[in-house]
DNA sequence: TGATGCAAAGCTGTATACAGATATGAACGC
DNA sequence: GCGTTCATATCTGTATACAGCTTTGCATCA
């Protein structure tokens, strides 16, 4: 039988849960014990999970005041964006140089098979789940833990903006095969070693919903600062 | 009176020099009752402290066993320099579109005034603190706090091998002049608004460093399993 | 001699208690 | 009515205790 898993785990997880949808409004303050009868724990492990969140970005600290959702302003998600740009920037440049030809080979043909499921739109959630699946196993094909490992707290910390930006363009018209071709140019791109027009599609793809990005923010405040969601 | 530091801080800052420069040594278990009492604490602010460091890759944790020191390989240090320029790279870019133009000139100022020491390079720590000063300055012209904050991980990470490797290129001979007019070349071309070129020397500049760095793992492995240092 | 199993020691995971700091709200004065 | 002060309630920071898991070292056996 599998090991299962730790309860300090499933805490990290639950709590980092309510931090990337927050769950948690904005720079509101966390009340430990609430959180420990909630999750059906004591504070101490909630609190060494807590540290963690602080560590990646998801919560602040202050001491003897306790821990804070973070607040989402336009210049956080403006910073965020363009700390995506740097990574899977330098990811498709690498993944250009070095990345495996099987390895895209089947990149390519996933992308492909689930193009129907990007243009038919039907779930705004799967649709942000298979954009970020993509830029994931983009930047695994650079083959550098550190950059995969950045890019995972990135896309934690933006995944309730990508959603609401999402929504937004779905709102406006259909824009699967929009994200499809983007995504297959940058593939494309790094299937014939063409690291400069890898990097050049990947810097415009990722800008091009930095705008959206900053408009959804506030959109996300007014969707936030609703009773419960 | 300044606010005196609580003592959570302090044992964060203790953990993380004694993470940063290997007082643990790679792989090894750490012991949190030994280090409570070395520490003149109890376990529960030290756990706090060592999930920190976990989440800030300073340190692992297995479920159970406990805390370790991070281990040191070739490949991560290839990782933790691939990462830098993902970082650095943007940054300057990011510096020569809309770096301050007061900020930058006092940058080419300070860098001129402290060049004289550089080339002296009488003690490595301090050339250290200059190089690493420099970078993160850049960096800051940016204006970006989450490429500052990655940057400032990054550069805690490899701090101890910057000075390995620092070390072996004074013992070559003197190199202090060849990093300050790398430095000058970058900051030259993001005062005259030349994104491409700065990008183009701060890679090079990195790149230059890594193989140097890869070398100096090796090193350090001979140096860190000395009984005490 | 080397492998295996077992018992003891040590360490981690977490609940709990309590001291001290912080927030809250009522009473009071202006 | 509005700000101020103080008492109260609440919450954080940390020590401590203890259960259960892991490791370690010894003894046994092939």
């Amino acid at each position: 039988m599998a090991r299962t898993e730790s309860n300090v785990d499933r805490l990290y997880d639950a709590l980092r849960r309510m931090a990337t949808d927050f769950s948690f409004k904005p720079d509101a303050r966390i009340n430990e014990s609430a959180l420990a009868t909630q999750l059906n724990a004591s504070r101490t492990p909630i609190r060494e999970a807590l540290n963690r969140l602080v560590a990646e970005g998801f919560l602040t600290f202050q001491s003897g005041r306790g821990f804070f959702c973070r607040s989402l302003s336009p210049e956080l998600v403006m910073d965020l964006y363009e700390a995506r740009v740097a990574v899977e920037v330098e990811s498709v440049r690498l993944a250009a140089r070095r990345g495996d030809e099987r390895d895209i080979a089947i990149l390519m043909q996933e992308l492909e098979d689930i193009a129907p499921d990007y243009t038919s739109e039907a779930d705004t959630e799967a649709l942000l789940a298979m954009d970020e699946r993509f830029h994931t196993q983009l930047c695994a094909l650079a083959g550098n833990a550190e950059l995969a490992r950045m890019l995972a707290n990135l896309n934690d910390r933006i995944r309730y903006l990508r959603l609401i930006d999402l929504r937004r363009l779905q709102a406006i018209g259909p824009h699967g095969q929009t994200m499809v071709s983007a995504h297959q140019r940058i593939l494309d791109a790094i299937a014939r070693r063409d690291a400069d027009g890898a990097m050049s599609e990947m810097r415009a793809h990722i800008e091009r919903r930095r705008e959206g990005a900053t408009q959804a923010v506030r959109d996300a405040y007014a969707q936030l600062y609703v009773p419960e969601h």
